[in-house]
DNA sequence: CTAACTGCAAAGTGTTTGCACTCTT
DNA sequence: AAGAGTGCAAACACTTTGCAGTTAG
């Protein structure tokens, strides 16, 4: 059962997992309860790294395993679709990305086709701005009529 | 020496390789042929599979080799900042991303800080869309400070 | 001629998997 | 009890590196 990918708080696991059909472990807890608190896109290896001291006995494939689980049904997200391989970039023009995000498949926008990305706050000073990159998240023909 | 990330025609490799004091050998130079011919947002092995059908001696580390030259100096890009490591998302709110392309952090904008995002043209029909997702890519105050 | 580049194989990352054991339900 | 999850080690996929031989400038 997939839920809504919305993101959830700790305190409601025990129903999320229920909801998934899922079992609800210590270690799958901890994991969650941890992942929740950490700030910073966290990569699999600092989740590890902070659940271990709450539950030395853990194994790195728990933390990899569960993340694949939370991630498949819906519980959070993976910041980048296209982690695990490089892909490249040949297209000289300003353009957008459009994404499929069942089978990776990257198409390009013309920056054209978008009205000016506007904000209405400021950046945080210091940063400098090389450019704005879109991307268009979905599925795509092809992969909606797979099923 | 850095060249503008504008992308390049593989016609000029010659004179960009001259000022970036690159070598020009036969490899390289047909990797980038291939390269630049290459619609789809070609993962290295994909560009080792068409170069090789022209250099059959050619070995993957080569090619490894040239793209990350390349995207040294600008020549090409890399469509995502974030390959190489899976980084999750456990912030709930719709929001974008605020990435140092040095450091590669990436920090959350809330989507309320932004104008709607609004497109001139319509999607591919039978794509849909899920999400916009915005990035603003840049150095961040830290890093700049760095040199 | 010299510095840069290539090919190969070996080493490194980051991630997944098979299997026996354990825990949740 | 039965099925799901865990820990471990081994396997995998992707990428980088060291080195000897080759090539560009």
């Amino acid at each position: 059962m997939k839920a809504a990918s919305q993101g959830y708080s700790a305190a409601n696991l025990r129903e999320l997992c229920r909801l998934a059909g899922l079992s609800l472990t210590h270690q799958r807890l901890v994991i969650f309860e941890e992942l929740m608190k950490m700030g910073d896109h966290p990569a699999p290896e600092e989740v590890y790294e902070k659940v271990r001291k709450k539950i030395p006995s853990l194994s790195l494939a728990t933390v990899y395993n569960n993340i694949k689980t939370f991630v498949e049904h819906g519980l959070i997200r993976e910041v980048s679709v296209h982690h695990g391989s490089l892909r490249l970039e040949n297209n000289p023009h300003p353009h957008h990305h459009l994404v499929c995000t069942r089978c990776k498949r990257i198409e390009d926008l013309d920056e054209s086709d978008f009205e000016p990305i506007r904000m209405k706050k400021s950046i945080p000073s210091g940063f400098s701005v090389h450019r704005f990159s879109v991307e268009v998240l979905g599925i795509c023909k092809r992969c909606s009529k797979q099923n």
